[in-house]
DNA sequence: GGGTAATCGAGACGGTACGTCTTGTCTTAGG
DNA sequence: CCTAAGACAAGACGTACCGTCTCGATTACCC
């Protein structure tokens, strides 16, 4: 399994650390593409050879040191309104792809996955899986307990929920903000069509005579 | 306006399609990023000035390029039926998304707009705002037409239909396929959410005793 | 002939003079081996790309600075003693050879051709070469007109004239100096060997009754 | 003396050996330049610091291994002609410096000892200063023995004689040939020079009427 | 229809960063 | 304490491109 990798006993903590820092240091200062491998070294007070032999490549150490900041989490609301705890969690989302600090640093990782299959499958593993996976548990309950339809695959409807927030943030237009989690909780929740005979109104059922 | 352009009666046609067309070949060959702007010269026959005279950046000549090859259509159907129109449409963009020439080459494109905020602003005036605008005023109509809630922006619901594309396009995870389209339409159209004594069903409006 | 070279009509003057004089300003700084492409390139405000578009190697760059300083001569003495005009020249590169800025340089390029057989040839034909064949000009010019015997070779003794100062110069030991110099010329001139029935005394032929 | 090493007692003779065969055999392989110190510990099995703890630098590990291979002699012809003595032992010289095996390493040795002064001392004490010393005793009896002038400094002759030799090994030019050892001694015994009414003439001693 | 000004191909230029290599020191674990 | 193994900080290597610049040599418009 860990054949190929070095033993990890060997690795200094120390560099480690410092170079995690430095990485997200630069970010800050000077954007991700602006961060390079060269300057990280100098900043962490290593040699390039060092961050070369336990990291593939710029994207996996600086994806490294976004979860080493822990500044995500996975952790899910768990009240009886599903409703409520992906209002909750999305808006967190939303806060954290608005955080000045944080958001051009996953747009860059997320830029250099387009090119790079390995990074992205780190990406994945390390942030994207986890997150999706406690989302669809979430919404697996919801349909238990009846208040989502059964027959929509959760892993697809987190999809739904998320693309929207995913799509404000990766492409150029409207500012993304915590409007647009109400509007597509409203949409995916009472859905936007009309159908005759039918009235869908959010919170407020259809009065019947 | 065209203040700042050079007169565009100067510029050698010739050239102009050389750079277009060695530009695509070489992302084909080398993707978008193996691609660089003296590659591309070279497999032009210009010198690199010639490029750097009239497009800003190597993200620009490429869409450009992918502009010039038509490989897009912002044109929409225009039936009575918003969600067949929808789901044309959305499916046609699933197959350009799926496609291994286009796809590899629009992903670079949009990672570049993420560290290259006049590449955003082009990607978003020739490419993506109108697409927009073409939907969104289907969508307008729809609602005007009593298909859709009105209360809904129409802008922000093409966001909740493309998103979900987008976050396949771009996130590593699951591939992207037209079934998609069909589940989100489901879930814009009729909604996920049963809420209390309203029954949501696709096309089969809940019964009442 | 020179279709590989690259359009030296081309060629900036004045990175070249900046990089030959920072090269020999950094052998003098910090020695032959502790001079680096990079540092002269920095230190000439030059482009390394620059250098090694025009130098195949760091020695033949600090061997082209040397030429350019014009701090040898291949010019030989023409008087009618070929001893006299020997003894002028060779003392010239004792002195040469004992200069603390050229020394170390020249010993450096030498050592430098001898893994690296490119270099060796640049050295021959534009240091060496020309100066063997000044000497070998004057030789055999004193063979001409009876001042050497006509059977050696005088190529063969340029070498035997010249080798005992490269050992000197190259060869861990005693240090070179100028009575080098006359002790080689009395060996050569009249031989260190005791023959028989002749006495051969440098300065005091041999009388005969 | 050996106050500043460590204690012999200590060292690993197995080690030793295969560090001193490993080097060697990649200077075979791969030159001398291309012998690395990385590559010699890992050929002979052995941590880098086994070698930096007994050696100096790259060269003296080198030269330990060629003068482990005995593939030098200081060993002097001691007949009664020192001319024939010497001839047979420059040639010898001239043999091992046209070894394609020993040359390229020896040389390679030289070069280094331009810019590691204690390399050079080693150099000398080891290889150098023990054959000179030979040389000069077997000069020194000829001269006492009235084959030689005695006014000359034997050290300084060894070098007139091997100079030559040194000269082709080390500059770029002609090939080291046998023929050069009969020329230099040519030379060195009879001289070059015509003095007027002195004729010498090797093995052919003026005539007397 | 000749002058002139911008564009053209070409490619040298000063730079930056790359990823690799080697150096000599340091650290770990085993004997 | 020596050993094998190899991580470590340092920094040069030679390459690849960047975006700018300087060349002559065509254009193609304007007078």
């Amino acid at each position: 399994m860990t054949d190929r990798a070095p033993d990890p006993a060997r690795r200094s903590e120390r560099s480690r650390r410092a170079i995690l820092e430095a990485a997200l240091a630069l970010c800050r200062e000077r954007g991700y593409d602006g961060t390079t491998i060269e300057a990280i070294a100098a900043g962490a007070g290593v040699g390039k050879q060092t961050i070369y032999r336990w990291w593939p490549s710029k994207g996996a150490v600086i994806m490294d040191a976004l979860n080493e900041a822990g500044v995500t989490s996975a952790a899910f609301g768990d009240t009886d309104d599903v409703r409520a705890d992906l209002r909750k969690q999305m808006t967190s989302v939303v806060r954290l792809m608005n955080d000045s600090q944080f958001a051009p640093i996953y747009r860059g990782i997320i830029a250099a996955t387009q090119s790079d299959p390995e990074l992205a499958q780190v990406l994945r593993e390390r942030l994207i899986a986890p997150r999706v996976a406690a989302c669809a548990a979430r919404l697996r309950r919801a349909q238990q307990e009846g208040q989502l339809r059964p027959e929509v695959n959760p892993e697809t409807l987190v999809e739904v929920l998320y693309g929207p927030l995913y799509y404000r943030l990766l492409l150029p237009g409207r500012r993304l903000d915590r409007a647009l989690v109400d509007t597509v909780l409203d949409v995916v929740f009472a859905g936007a069509g009309l159908a005759p005979g039918v009235t869908v109104t959010a919170g407020a059922p259809a009065a019947r005579p």
